[in-house]
DNA sequence: GAATATAACTATGTATGTAAAATGATACAA
DNA sequence: TTGTATCATTTTACATACATAGTTATATTC
């Protein structure tokens, strides 16, 4: 594990909300990795807090899926099996279509904005050579999709299964080679919703999420 | 609210869980009711633990959906709107389409046999003229249906989902008349499921869940 | 040398004390 | 009567101490 966990203490939130923050955040970029030992002292004494709020963080991850808490004998980081990997799939391969295509009947013109501009700043971070932030436009792209949708549980319920698997995806992301093919995947997708166009838009999807599921496997694969 | 919240000690398992399993109870039943506070003191107070196991009870309960807690505020019973109740069928609908469909093609032969058991002990149940082992067996019944689609991930989420409307649904089931129709329901499906015919099975589903919606919304309606 | 028993240690589970925030009540002023 | 300020109470948030289960290492016996 590494030694430089840190609390970012901006605002005034609940210790827990912070140092689940961080967990999740160092989680996501692969700074603690999966099947890791998350213990309860040991981060406290280097977060700097109790072991309370550390505690109620590693519950918070379990909820997310990102963590797994086996009573008596203490969490560790989520590892993703290659079965776990065609289960949440085909959940989130129905669950997208199903928010995609309500996001197609129910989008606005402010939204379809936002995700124009969404688009934008994601082909802008593919140029900075800034994995995290590619990382992160990418999410903000399905996320005004998902928002369009107007359910807040699904969108719940998706963002979960996609940290799942994003963590799994920060390594893909890194070969640059790829960005092209994102950034078309993209602009069909958006031109489909403008369009309305709801079929044309759940299939690029599909073939979006086979390309994520393909590269995800791959890494999973390796490290069996 | 209740006093006479118990605590069922039988098994050697955290505190914790224990909790979880009596407010679960508690709130499933309507004992508890929608809206209703969760105070820790109170609680513990009344069950005779500390503070702690409560709290992370309360915070399991939440990832359940069936509380909903507000920081420094305090927790209460989550509690349902109609819009809360369209977003969760939407959901439902389409992961349990999902789940029924794979069934179809996963489902053994002993897992035939369970689903022809289960449906047999809800219609036994039904005779008894017991709201709660009602209840439980048409759980159960849809239980053997979701396991055979072999996705634990999909079962979890479905559970969730199900127990956010299972709660208000309680008082419906009084209704004794309504029997002849569930009954009919889940022999319909039976009969699709053994016939492999995912289209009927599904049609039948998609009947079955309308009728739940409708029963929830009008519970739903007379609270507010 | 292998196997089992036991003791030391580590990590989680639970209880409790203290601090800080939110709520509600009461008093006073406009 | 309404609005505001202050204070008491209630409740959560966090820290810490103690209890217990689980693990590992060591010693003893066969």
């Amino acid at each position: 594990m590494t030694d430089n966990l840190e609390l970012k203490m901006d605002a005034y939130l609940p210790l827990r909300n912070v140092v689940f923050q961080t967990l999740r955040t160092a989680i996501l970029t692969g700074e603690l990795q999966p099947g890791e030992r998350l213990m309860e002292l040991q981060l406290a004494d280097k977060l700097g807090v109790s072991r309370t709020p550390i505690r109620e963080a590693i519950h918070m991850l379990e909820k997310e899926g990102l963590a797994k808490i086996v009573p008596r004998k203490g969490a560790h980081v989520a590892k993703m099996t290659e079965k776990d990997l065609i289960d949440v799939l085909m959940i989130r391969k129905t669950l997208e279509d199903l928010a995609l295509r309500t996001a197609c009947e129910l989008i606005t013109k402010d939204e379809l904005n936002e995700l124009e501009e969404a688009m934008h700043l994601f082909e802008d971070s593919t140029k900075q050579d800034d994995v995290v932030k590619t990382a992160q436009a990418d999410v903000a792209f399905h996320d005004v999709i998902y928002k369009a949708a107007d359910n807040p549980k699904l969108l719940n319920i998706l963002n979960n299964l996609r940290e799942q698997m994003y963590r799994y995806r920060v390594e893909y992301l890194k070969d640059s080679s790829i960005f092209p093919q994102l950034i078309k995947e993209h602009r069909q997708m958006y031109d489909a919703i403008v369009a309305g166009d709801q079929d044309a838009a759940a299939a690029c999807l599909d073939k979006h999420l086979h390309n994520q599921a393909m590269a995800v496997r791959d890494i999973i694969r390796e490290q069996e």
